[in-house]
DNA sequence: TTGTAAGCGTTATCAC
DNA sequence: GTGATAACGCTTACAA
């Protein structure tokens, strides 16, 4: 007993009227009598009418959709981002599509394209990695282009003129290590990607920066970069603690600094009071690991919610005037065992 | 200079033709002249022409579109199914919408509405805890009797006639057990949530299992239930370890077992000497952890992978034939260090 | 109070 | 070879 989809037409038929009849019955326009809506309407929630949201979407040149585009959707922080968006966007009536880059240049250029014609009202993104690296932007400059809502978050770039929401990550690694010059740190090692990544970039001057402000000299054999995120594999963390004088650590990612933790643990040093530790992105990682990591925390779900009401309301506003905005967020240094602490 | 989005229309108007001459050139058809073809090509790439997806669905009745529900979205298990499915998916051209019931019932039946009504061409689904706690399964059985494909995946029901893809959970607990009394531990502990979730359920059933089959009494002050996933707080698992003698313990996620390691390492414990610990949910806590969890993997991805192609398989099959299947995917236990190993 | 018709953008059928 | 027309499901002027 399959309940087809049942449309106005069915019941226009069903109930010999016409099909703007129905559809009026159902809006309970004044137009109409009472005795027809009331027999429409009741035909309706018998059959369980409901409007094809496809033909909405086409006569009104609207989905009621926003895309998302993240190069991950295993990393934490991203998960988090999109848990504030998802938030803000169902309280406003959209649904959210999601597309994940892989850190692919081709994949985020090919997921744009395919909902850049008329699935989606808007973008919500965060660039891959690919992308920062090749520099190109060409595929967000057209989407602004047809005048289809943008918004970055995170990994951004100054290349295309859009809203954009991140979080000051020169700041939070500024205020980082001077924690750990304030607390008597002098050999303080940056544990860090290849720096193509516009954040990777951004905390390791912050780094310079509380550095140079205290006079401490930067030292090259203090900056230990490992290829990639995942890749915490191989040795070359361990024959740096081995090899280097190192009293603090200051590391772009959470794995960085529990895998680091753990190596200078089995060298036989104490955290925090041999060795402190802070890292990046206070994830799930930080409030479990022993010690407890002390970590900047990058609000990621803040920045969703920022980023959905940004987008949502360049799509529902009609005024042509291309205003831009960037929102930046402050980071927090959320305290824990890998520190000293006042 | 605002490039507008361009349809047939205003090709055909620029050139003189007919909207249908235009859809037939666009598409190469043999009907048209080679002339004719390349002028309304060239015409079409130089306006960066692409065909409205939303009128296609509207003609074809297939979107395209996908509609993930899950109870979680920061929860490692979900976000590596959806992995999964999000990678079949691309593969054959579908795109993922993504809506988060947040465990709740109402907001796993409004999404499930909002999306039901020609938005997506099918379902993949794992049930919130409190729509497992209701029984109600209305919105699913509706969804499957207006024919919309629906696979449902871990947490799953008997009471709707549909593709499901599940762990065998009860297994999983079981040999995780079966290891730990071959390590000779006779006093197991269960660290579980309160059992109205179908897997929680499952995996103390496994528990059983093996301690009948061995002998040994099932004791009710071995068992821990904890309130809810997040609450890890309080001391009832300090209490717990305080008050009983235990030397193994099975816990139905990671951050029960995290937590209880640490609360056994303060405890004076050594960890797998004194106590062995096997944790559910082989998640990124599990791998650094200190010391590693030894983990019952779920295969998520793969979960994802299943579940997208029984999905899409119902979706463009075309006979009416309903024939379901149930597919259970065997855990694996990954050997770390909290258990004693061979 | 109800119905007709045009339109959203596309495709497919059938004339010319 | 090309074009008119209907159709997908819905909304909304505008007639009747």
């Amino acid at each position: 007993m399959l309940k087809r989809k049942i449309t106005l037409k069915h019941i226009a038929r069903e109930l010999g009227v016409s099909i703007s009849t129905v559809s009026k019955a159902l809006k309970n326009s004044e137009e109409i009598s009472r005795d027809t809506k009331e027999k429409i309407q009741a035909f309706a929630k018998l059959y369980n009418y409901k409007p094809n949201n496809i033909a909405i979407s086409l006569k009104n040149k609207s989905t009621k959709n926003i895309a998302v585009i993240i190069p991950d959707i295993v990393h934490h922080f991203f998960t988090t981002v999109f848990h504030g968006i998802e938030k803000i966007a169902n309280e406003k009536g959209y649904n959210v599509i999601i597309c994940v880059s892989d850190e692919s240049f081709d994949k985020e250029v090919i997921n744009m394209e395919i909902l850049a014609n008329g699935s989606v009202d808007g973008f919500i993104m965060s660039l891959s990695s690919e992308t920062q690296l090749k520099n190109d932007y060409n595929h967000l400059k057209e989407l602004t282009e047809q005048g289809i809502p943008l918004v970055l978050f995170d990994r951004v770039t100054d290349e295309v003129a859009c809203d954009k929401v991140l979080i000051n990550d020169r700041d939070g690694a500024y205020r980082s290590v001077k924690k750990l010059i304030e607390n008597g740190k002098k050999r303080i090692a940056l544990v860090a990607t290849e720096d193509y990544l516009s954040v990777s970039k951004e905390r390791a001057d912050g780094y310079f920066q509380a550095l140079k402000e205290f006079n401490i000299e930067v030292k090259e054999s203090l900056i230990l970069k490992l290829p990639s995120m995942s890749s915490v594999e191989g040795d070359a963390m361990e024959n740096f603690f081995k090899n280097e004088k190192v009293d603090a650590v200051l590391c772009v990612n959470e794995i960085y600094a529990i895998h680091g933790m753990r190596i200078a643990q089995k060298l036989g040093f104490n955290i925090p009071q041999d060795i402190e530790f802070i890292g990046f992105t206070d994830g799930i990682l930080s409030k479990f690991s022993n010690p407890t990591l002390t970590a900047v925390a990058q609000h990621g779900e803040k920045m969703g919610e920022i980023a959905a009401e940004m987008l949502i309301e360049k799509i529902e506003s009609d005024n042509e005037v291309e205003t831009y905005r960037t929102e930046i967020l402050e980071p927090t240094i959320i305290e824990r065992e890998s520190t000293l602490n006042a």
